[in-house]
DNA sequence: CGCTCGATATTCT
DNA sequence: GAATATCGAGCGA
């Protein structure tokens, strides 16, 4: 039994897969001190990246060494380091017809190890451990060592599992980027306590 | 609260 | 040389 979205769940195109992805687990077996620990949250937010059609996607040019994972296997941890200071974790996933794409996970709801993340972080409120792509990273410890893990096997330390789907999911422009800003593939659990302030939906 | 700015890898122009 | 899928410190109001 394998508790783990598979490759068909991200065999789909890319925007869909984000969308899906809203309410599943992501979970980190952690090595620290010599002792595995179970660090995991609930994901909120999500944003969809293409290919050439895409021209915010860093896969828009072709492979390269960074983006190689978006152009492989689906279901696979892309990995990059951004701005000189943080890492961004994505899951590979696009429709059989496309070469590339993957979705940027950028916001957790804490569940398991929350105060090993809170460690890991150097914070102490539950609300600031994970509430974006550039934290949860820090807080899950994922670097470029988890660059191509297989994120569709519970046996991975890095992978993804079947959540309880949110009961409404909006969709709203990427965040942070300037080219195709009016396209709407970010996508979040707008009940969530833990998307942070900035990101709130204003009603 | 909101704004500016530094950090500085990777890629593109 | 410039831009970028970010974050937090420092500052002024």
């Amino acid at each position: 039994m394998n508790d783990c979205p598979g490759t068909g769940f991200y065999s789909r195109p890319t925007a869909d897969v984000a969308r899906s992805l809203i309410g599943t687990i992501l979970v980190r077996k952690a090595r620290l001190h010599g002792k595995t620990v179970r660090l995991s949250g609930r994901i909120i937010e999500t944003e969809a990246y293409g290919h050439s059609d895409d021209p915010a996607s860093h896969a828009r040019m072709g492979p390269t060494p960074r983006n190689g994972v978006m152009f492989g296997h689906v279901g696979r941890a892309y990995v990059y380091f951004i701005y000189g200071n943080h890492f961004c974790v994505n899951v590979s996933a696009r429709s059989r017809n496309e070469k590339a794409g993957a979705v940027l996970i950028r916001a957790l709801e804490p569940i398991q190890g929350i105060k090993i993340m809170n460690k890991l972080r150097g914070v102490s409120d539950p609300m600031l451990v994970a509430s974006g792509p550039g934290k949860l990273t820090q807080a899950l410890d994922i670097t470029s060592l988890q660059n191509g893990i297989d994120m569709t096997s519970a046996a991975s330390e890095l992978h993804i599992e079947h959540g309880v789907r949110a009961g409404n999911i909006m969709a709203t422009p990427r965040i942070g980027i300037t080219r195709s800003a009016e396209r709407y593939w970010r996508f979040v659990d707008p009940t969530s306590k833990y998307l942070s302030r900035k990101l709130q939906i204003k009603v």
